[in-house]
DNA sequence: TCAAATAGTTAAGCATACTAATTATTATAG
DNA sequence: CTATAATAATTAGTATGCTTAACTATTTGA
């Protein structure tokens, strides 16, 4: 008996793609300083590894090396953001934030938190609760799902689509 | 106190997104009957509200009147939705699906929730019960908050910006 | 040492979503 | 009962984001 089950996958599929239209737009609004959810994205995980590769962003992000490659470039062209060549292999880029990239990062990160916080309000400390809780629980579940789908996607590239 | 709404922003954050991309990977690498996300969420939303214009669909999905028109057109094109000229408005325009429309939009909700659903299959059913109360407790908010940000870009316009 | 693999870039094209301007219809003020 | 304003949708033009394909530079390893 796995009605549950069903009933949780569409409960994701009907919210999620609400929650991140209202993130988007909120992102656009407040103009979010002239970043993109991507490019957001990527300060946050330059951010947490410091010195990492594009090929670990793009991984991360979602996004194939060249829309990474040419992201990147917008980020270090606003000085957000420092591409090296690795001093150890130099075919690998090693990026890590700037002071000013540091600080546009928290400024977005902060206010689209506090956007989120004020909607959160109204919910009871409890309800909160079992949102983490979710949270927690999706999350490793569709990180490992990206992961899964990329090497899907290189198989299908070796067998000639 | 309200380190726990701090929590929940960030969980939700850090979440999301990562969902977001995992869904709109498996569409593209599933083809899903050759459909976006906000090409299915427009399926879905005639789907359940049958003879509806344009800025009804425009506005729950999020998108401007003009966005919305060439979404609409490219559904029309390939048959799945059928665009009426309203008989009590002339302006307005009636959104129902084809037969088509319908089964393409069955088969590609089917598809995707059967992903999700294997996804979620080592979770037991307690853990998929918080996952489906943290959806209900989320949609509403966004769903509500959409509207919000709506009428706040209408401000801004008739301000000048 | 030379072929294969790896990391990244550049180029070209398509899709998506925006703003601004336009058309057609309906509502309303004088 | 016009004439003007408001509404619904479309068209045109632009910007951006992301893709695939082709290429360069470096390293691995047979």
């Amino acid at each position: 008996m796995d009605a549950s089950n069903q009933t949780c996958a569409q409960a994701i599929l009907e919210t999620v793609p609400v929650i991140i239209q209202a993130i988007r737009v909120e992102m656009r609004l407040e103009r979010m300083h002239d970043l993109s959810v991507p490019q957001f994205r990527t300060l946050a995980y330059i951010a947490r590894h410091p010195g990492c590769s594009l090929s670990d962003v793009a991984e991360f992000i979602g996004l194939t090396l060249p829309s990474m490659s040419v992201l990147i470039n917008g980020l270090v062209g606003q000085g957000l953001v420092l591409r090296q060549v690795s001093l150890i292999d130099r075919r690998r880029v090693t990026l890590t934030l700037t002071e000013a990239g540091s600080e546009v990062y928290q400024r977005a990160r902060q206010g689209t938190i506090a956007w989120l916080q004020r909607l959160l309000e109204p919910l009871s400390e409890e309800e909160r609760r079992t949102i983490v809780q979710a949270m927690e629980l999706l999350k490793p579940i569709f990180s490992a799902e990206m992961a899964h789908q990329k090497s899907k996607q290189l198989v299908e590239e070796s067998t000639g689509r």
